[in-house]
DNA sequence: AATATAGACAACCGCACCAGA
DNA sequence: CTCTGGTGCGGTTGTCTATAT
């Protein structure tokens, strides 16, 4: 049940802060079906709703856009993250990108509180071992993972930064995004077909 | 039953990029 | 070229819920 949203002042404004109620949604949710998902501004203004246009794009994005998958993330989808991960770093909008209906918010969320854990649970159990890196234990799978040196780093924000990058997906790393192929059957066949593949992409990157 | 703690996730914040004026 | 508004991103915080004590 959504608290009643707080309201402060910003910029000699009143806004509305916090959780979101289920009026709100709906009033965001007609304003974008008539003029489309872009200006937030004006969007927030249409709707009169007292939130900044950030705060709108943000509820649109993570909530109310259509086809976002709700509830908990499925093995397959946690095996893709964690792969995924290690190619990317902490990209997450590039990672929810090859996660049909999942959002950016929601794969960070997930890494931060389950998956991230999980890796530090087993850098300490594999402390002393003669495994150089860290080793991370899908327990569900009973997969062992290996992330390679370096891949805590890069954590640059723009996908420009990879423009220029070798990949192996295709000459850039826009091939990457742009790739139709690298859908999640393409992704999960690709991963079990080169089991070897892991230790390689990195030193592409 | 009351309180403390941890987990989960929605939302906010600051920064960077881009396009148009 | 510079400025500004709009947008997207990742990091972080806040709050609700479930569980433990």
């Amino acid at each position: 049940m959504p608290m009643a949203p707080v309201t402060t002042k910003c910029n000699l404004k009143e806004v509305n802060r916090g959780a979101w109620t289920a009026e709100e949604d709906q009033k965001l949710a007609q304003v974008i079906d008539l003029h489309g998902p872009k200006r937030w501004k004006s969007i927030a203004a249409k709707a009169g709703l007292k939130r900044s246009g950030k705060s709108c794009r943000l509820r649109w994005m993570n909530y109310l856009r259509p086809n976002i998958k709700k509830g908990n993330i499925s093995d397959q989808e946690e095996d893709l993250i964690l792969r995924l991960h290690k190619l990317l770093g902490n990209r997450w909008s590039l990672i929810a990108g090859r996660l049909p209906g999942r959002t950016d918010n929601q794969i960070k969320n997930y890494w931060n509180s389950h998956l991230s854990k999980k890796i530090k649970l087993n850098e300490n159990r594999n402390k002393g071992s003669e495994i150089q890196e860290p080793v991370l234990d899908n327990s569900k799978g009973n997969e062992t993972v290996f992330v390679p040196k370096g891949s805590e780093e890069g954590t640059s924000k723009r996908d420009d930064d990879y423009n220029s990058t070798p990949c192996l997906f295709g000459d850039t790393m826009s091939d990457f995004h742009s790739a139709e192929a690298l859908n999640w059957e393409w992704m999960s066949q690709f991963f079990e077909i080169n089991e070897s593949w892991d230790y390689f992409a990195y030193d592409i990157i």
